[in-house]
DNA sequence: GCCAGATCGTTCGTATACGAACGATCACCG
DNA sequence: CGGTGATCGTTCGTATACGAACGATCTGGC
């Protein structure tokens, strides 16, 4: 039975490659999954998630410089500049120059950040409970667990 | 003790929100990780992740339509338009009519394709394990079924 | 046989993502 | 003090990503 058109003597690693077992695949769409809600969820506000995680890191540290600001949420230099960019032309964040160093900026939220911010703030928890819903508790905590060690 | 600068009666949801909690951060950083690690592994070959996502459904289907190749490894009309000019330009795959719709494009590898990806496949074992490095088996186990309940 | 609606692939516009090269500046060391 | 190496932000080039609009084609129903 079962014919199998495969090469019997198949030991190529090859053979047996399926993208749908692969890591990165289940992160892509994992990843991409969560992307598509927090975009519905906040397409009225114009907001992508890195526009959102770039503000949220300014409501907190007040005030930082651009490269720092990459740092903490995870971009390079050249993609931090786009998107602060972005957000001065709406007039969300504004630049100040830092009196220590002349190379750097500092980016700081205006009251125009500020509202949008707390706006999409009110917001953020249903992408995440979207994003995990299928997810158990106990699973939420493992996934946690495990992709904080990946990072 | 804990004078704790903020208000006190900041039931705001906005007050305790860290970027670092949150699963879209944690999918994108370990996403962005193995990224890097693909990217290394494979660099004297040139080929991004999702090049290679299309090599290896090509190599399993013979011959697809470009969008159902899209379709097959999660990327729109749009990307994996871009995505298969780049490989053709390459001579890595070819173009056929589709005899049964003129709208269709078929999409096969070329013998170079298929040389490029048998080396490719090859040392894709090593972007696995370097990726799932730090996580246990049970737990790679857990991480897979998590994963796909989110995808 | 014809038309309305779906689907195919393209193109445009916008937003990440990131390596590399660049000029300006800084920090440290001798 | 002077120079060398590191760091800051920019720009360029390339590669995803995806919505929207488009022309070509296909399909189903009447």
């Amino acid at each position: 039975m079962k014919p199998d058109l495969r090469k019997l003597q198949g030991n190529d690693p090859a053979d047996s490659y399926r993208l749908e077992d692969q890591v990165g695949y289940w992160l892509r769409r994992a990843y991409q999954r969560h992307m598509a809600i927090f975009a519905g969820i906040m397409s009225d506000l114009d907001l992508t998630s890195m526009q959102f995680a770039a503000l949220v890191k300014l409501r907190e540290l007040k005030a930082v410089s651009q490269t720092e600001l990459g740092r903490l949420t995870g971009m390079d230099r050249a993609t931090i500049s786009g998107v602060v960019a972005r957000l001065k032309r709406r007039d969300l964040v504004l630049y100040k120059p830092d009196p220590l160093d002349k190379r750097s900026r500092i980016i700081a939220l205006t009251s125009a950040g500020e509202a949008l911010l707390t706006d999409a703030m009110q917001r953020i928890g249903g992408v995440t409970e979207q994003t995990l819903e299928p997810v158990g508790a106990a699973e939420r905590e493992s996934l946690r667990a495990i992709l904080q060690k990946m990072g």
